[in-house]
DNA sequence: AATCTGAACGCAAACGCTTGCGCAACAGCG
DNA sequence: CGCTGTTGCGCAAGCGTTTGCGTTCAGATT
């Protein structure tokens, strides 16, 4: 069918393995024989087979890419990021969506990506059963999300620090009843959860804020449980002023619930998110910018660097990149008598 | 380092062939014997390489995905459907993200999938050269994007009766300024701009209002072309009173242009889209539904379909989506005396 | 009892590449 | 002008599977 090594050779003139030097730019092979080489495989439309190469060779120069799922926003864009590092360095992609429970399971236990690829970027959360199945492959590992693991190189952001000023500039703004929307649903062994739950409550003290429980509610990261989240938190006996939602797709949905409920924002409650959304600013929202693409591109960067230096093992690097708030309309003081 | 099926064949006393046979639920071996080496594949954690059997067999039980652009929703979300399905099957999901020129020559004309996939799904359209590539892959194709092409199952949606429902609902409310936002710039062999183009015209000479070319803008299929074509199109002289967006995306960016510009929607100005993003419900947006996954997931199945039975070759099917209007809060009746 | 028939399993040849090693040929050295 | 390196290339042994074919053997058929 389509040619093969040997067809190459014969055509050129040459052995087979002073194809396979020429095409992969070793040394050992003259200028005019290369030259000649290069030709001939042109010509013949010659492209390696990655199979019988990654047999041989023992490299496959794919990486794996897991995630949760990928149409959400913020996946897309740190695959799409890792992606273009991946494919410059000459590495293609293997993606895994696992986003179900079941599927989950099922991919850890047959672990479909062992001698497949040189690599793994993962960004969903594993447990502890679940990175020592990815640490058994032997190869590099890194993440872009959840705290530090064992093995794993993680580029992430300060959690803590953007929370921070997120909530503060509620407080800042006069605001003393803030409800917060979180994520707590999410996988176990995740700390970004955890972590900014942690900076709003401190905060809250810091402001001499008493802390209600019944201001908290669960958004599962999404837009329609911020939704949900919201409708919630507007049913407490006194409704917040203004509330911190940990994504903004579950900002958005709160933003939803709210219009749903006929009350204006920022004029009656105060919305503010994490992450910039790329279209966060379409609705205006008030939020925590995070470097999302650069997240996924550094740590495609290091996982290659790892790659090209097998010197030395797992430097389990921890990378973290910088946060900043963003003030859009989303925000204002509270009204005077409060919501009603 | 790991198991190879000659490890497992030794310690279950039989053949390394008796272990392939038994393993893949091949004929020719007793159940004893198939237990056995079962048991004894799962102890030893060995899972058979890819490379190896692809080499042998000549499949790869693997899918080759091309996306322009992994972050956008609808190409994510596409994406994320067929992942399901071709994972659900036992196939794994080679990404190919081809968003630039540059890269999406080069993989052009290198092919990398070559001899490394058994089917491609492309979320890009292909012009004559490059689809002409994909046929000399010699495998099953099939896209959710453009129209009809040779050698290509295509699952998509009738782009025309999504824009005349769009165009004719503002003409319904008694608008006859009418803008459209279009994504022209696109790749050539792409019907889906032209398509919408002139059931826009259409719709505008049945209600028998004049077209006015100044009421067209390019908006590239993003946030921000949107915004600047819906700048483009308040600078006219005398600006359309409502505009349909090629895509919610767009819409949503000529959405802030209008924000920006202090105009109220839809009291001052209606808009609709086209595809009923995620987020289209968050800021209240007409538009036209497209059931998104759904494609990606029927292009996946079809796809899936042809490898089964690699008899018929070429079906070249070609499916079509339903669509339907959903309206929201951003159309309304024109006001009495114009914008001003 | 001799023969036939499957079922169950092993043998060995691919599959298409990579790579250590060997062997010329040729340059530079004293 | 021999001697030692260096360079350029071919040989052949893998890499870990799959698969057509051959062999064995128990049970059914005459």
């Amino acid at each position: 069918m389509t040619a093969s090594i040997n067809d190459v050779a014969r055509a050129a003139g040459v052995s087979a393995s002073t194809v396979s030097r020429a095409l992969r730019g070793r040394s050992g092979v003259s200028d005019e024989v290369r030259d000649k080489i290069t030709a001939v495989a042109a010509q013949l439309g010659y492209t390696a087979s990655r199979s019988a190469a990654s047999l041989a060779s023992g490299r496959t120069f794919t990486i794996g890419v897991l995630v949760p799922y990928v149409g959400r926003w913020f996946f897309g864009t740190v695959l799409d990021a890792a992606e273009r590092e991946f494919s410059a360095a000459g590495y293609d992609v293997l993606l895994y969506n696992l986003g179900s429970p079941e599927i989950r399971k099922r991919f850890f236990t047959r672990l479909p990506v062992r001698k497949r690829v040189d690599a793994v970027l993962t960004l969903l959360i594993p447990d502890e059963e679940e990175s020592a199945a990815l640490r058994s492959l032997g190869v590099p590992l890194a993440t872009t999300v959840g705290g530090s693991r064992p093995g794993f190189t993680v580029v992430g952001i300060d959690d803590r620090a953007g929370t921070e000023s997120a909530v503060r500039h509620l407080v800042n703004l006069g605001h003393r009843r803030i409800g917060m929307i979180s994520g707590a649903s999410g996988p176990l062994h995740w700390t970004t959860p955890i972590d900014r739950r942690n900076a709003y409550l401190d905060v809250l003290a810091d402001a001499g804020i008493e802390h209600d429980p019944a201001l908290e509610a669960d958004g599962d990261y999404t837009v329609e449980g911020g939704e949900r989240a919201m409708t919630e938190l507007l049913a407490v006996s006194r409704p917040p002023t203004a509330v911190y939602a940990q994504s903004d797709e579950m900002a958005m949905g709160a933003l939803r619930a709210l219009r749903r409920h006929r009350l204006r924002v920022p004029e009656d409650v105060s919305v503010v998110g994490f992450d910039d959304h790329e279209l966060a600013d379409v609705v205006g929202l008030t939020t925590v910018a995070q470097p999302v693409a650069d997240q996924g591109a550094e740590a495609a960067r290091l996982l290659l660097r790892q790659l090209d230096e097998p010197g030395a093992e797992p430097p389990t690097e921890q990378v973290q990149m910088p946060i900043r708030l963003v003030l859009r309309e989303t925000t204002a003081p509270p009204r005077p008598r409060g919501p009603q």
